[in-house]
This record gives structure tokens, C-alpha cells and sequence, in this order.
DNA sequence: TCCTGAATAT
DNA sequence: GATATTCAGG
């Protein structure tokens, strides 16, 4: 969130922001329109009216210490590809771990299990307070809406891989998006080639209405046929790409009030950001 | 192990 | 019917 978090005081890297791809940002929200973190998001009458215990205030300091812990994870996940993680060392988080927790508990009923033949294998019993397994374990995830915004990033990244480097995995370590995971963007990804294979099919034509989303994030050139348009150097695998910035977690967020915010800001940002889904969808 | 296409669930 | 997730083969 803006200018509590970009403030130099915060770059781990010695107050340099020449890496920043400004183009990246376009469309994002400013630092203006963004809810301060010193400003709760649930209002104390809210949060008493629906016995919620208030959110402890959080400073750049939390967020910092947030960013550190996604940046260790990240870089303990580099050890196990090419991908150069040298240039996320400017990765900033406006995340807190425990609210991925929290995430990961939310959607963890829903899903029927299509396989049996666990034998009745233990339905991964969380007890909220393993983090570790319960990242490990095959949680239910909750179902991801890809939103505009959401939808650009990955744009952008597929676009600056070429659309024929853009695999899965690569596509989802540079949207640094997180609890986004390979599967999610294997599939996004797969509906996004056949998107960009009817549309070279019928390229007079506009895009058939099922496609408001895609059609609202216009193709790259560097997508329209061959791959290269992107910023990629030498050998196929080896990314060399300066993240921006990081996304925060667009996942639904369960809280029943979001709609309440007391910022009008925040309220046309926060429908912009993430699109609701009804913990009991169908 | 990862990617991709296809099947299936919501 | 549209979209996301999961499976299965390469």
C-alpha cells in the first residue's frame, strides 16, 4: 500500500527503483488509492457487532517482515529451478503470512474427492496451527476468480516470456501472486491458448462473448505469432526479468463485510481487485 | 518433474 | 453454459 510501503526506508536493495517496469503498473492502484495500513479495514463497530477481534495495526515494519518471509520462500524455491531470482530481491509484499493461513483454511471443505482409492485415506485433517503441513499437504484451495487485474498480470508476464517460453511454472513465479499456484495458471493458461488460437481463426471477427475477459486485456503483439517479443536472453530457460511489484493475495476474501469499507476508495478498488465468491457457490 | 489436453466439478 | 480444478498421458 503506496506510501507507507515504497518509501526508500523499505528497499532492501539500497533505495533504487530503476528496476521498476512502469508499464507494469499501469492500471495499478496508486499509493492515493489505497487504504494506509494504519487504517483498519473493519470498522471497530463492525468488528463488535460481528465479534470480531480487531486486527492488530500493522506499519511498514510487519509489511517488511512479511516481504522477508515471502522472499526466503521464493528463494528457497529458486534453488530447485533457473529461474534467477536476483532480481526479486526488490520484491515487496503487501501480504502477511497469517492471512494466507487463513486462506488456505477457508476453502478447505467443498471439493468431493474424486478418488476413492486413498481407501478412506484421512481427508487431510488441518489443525490450524500447522502452517508448515498444511502448505505441504494437498490442501483444498479456494476457487480462484481470475480477475481483470489478475488476468493482466498474467498478460504481461506471458507476454514478456513469449507466448512459447510461458509454462506454468515460470508464468507463475514472475506473477508472484500469492496462493496462486502452477495448477491455476496451467489452466488459465490453457484457456488463454485456446483463446489466442480462435482468435487467430477468426481474426475479422470480434471475440465471442464468452471471452470478457480476455478480450478486456488486449493480446500482445509479442503473442500474436512468434514468441520472441519478450525480454528474454539467450538460452530458452534462463528468465532474466525484474519483478515490479508484487500482487497482493486476490483470493475471495471470506469476511462478510467487505462491502462496508469505510474508504469510498477502497471500495470501488477492493470490487476491482477481487471478485467474490459465495463460500457455497452452487 | 513438468507440460498439456481432456474430463469433470461447481 | 461458463469457468476452474483435477486427471492422465507424453
Amino acid at each position: 500500500m503506496g506510501e507507507e510501503v515504497r518509501m526508500s526506508d523499505y528497499d532492501g536493495g539500497g533505495g533504487r527503483d530503476d528496476n521498476r517496469v512502469s508499464e507494469w503498473e499501469v492500471g495499478l492502484p496508486t499509493g492515493d488509492d489505497l487504504t494506509p495500513l494504519s487504517h483498519p479495514l473493519i470498522p471497530p463497530e463492525l468488528a463488535s457487532a460481528f465479534s470480531i477481534s480487531p486486527e492488530p495495526c500493522r506499519n511498514a515494519m510487519d509489511v517488511n517482515l512479511a516481504s522477508q518471509n515471502t522472499l526466503g520462500q521464493l528463494q528457497a524455491l529458486s534453488s530447485s529451478t533457473n529461474f534467477n531470482l536476483k532480481s526479486l530481491n526488490q520484491v515487496r509484499t503487501m501480504e502477511l503470512e497469517e492471512d494466507e493461513a487463513d486462506l488456505m483454511k477457508e476453502g478447505s471443505e467443498s471439493r468431493k474427492l474424486r478418488r476413492i482409492d486413498s481407501g478412506g485415506a484421512e481427508e487431510e485433517e488441518e489443525n490450524g496451527n500447522d502452517d508448515l503441513s498444511a502448505a505441504k499437504t494437498a490442501v483444498k484451495r479456494p476457487r480462484l476468480v481470475w480477475t481483470a487485474q489478475l488476468h493482466k498480470r498474467f498478460v504481461d508476464v506471458v507476454a514478456h516470456l513469449g507466448i512459447k517460453n510461458a509454462v506454468p511454472k515460470t508464468i507463475m513465479l514472475l506473477m508472484n501472486v500469492e496462493g496462486l499456484t502452477r495448477e491455476n495458471v496451467a489452466s488459465h493458461l490453457q484457456k488463454y491458448r485456446l483463446y489466442l488460437k480462435r482468435m487467430q481463426g477468426l481474426s475479422s471477427e470480434g471475440p465471442s462473448s464468452s471471452d470478457h475477459l480476455f478480450a478486456s486485456t488486449p493480446v500482445p503483439q509479442s503473442l500474436q505469432e512468434t514468441g520472441g517479443g519478450g525480454s528474454l536472453h539467450g538460452n530458452g530457460r534462463h528468465v532474466q526479468m525484474p519483478i515490479p511489484m508484487p500482487y497482493p493475495q486476490m483470493m475471495h476474501m471470506p469476511s462478510p463485510y467487505q462491502g462496508f469499507e469505510s474508504h469510498p476508495y477502497n471500495v470501488a478498488q477492493q470490487r476491482d481487485w477481487y471478485q467474490h465468491v459465495t463460500p457455497n457457490d452452487k
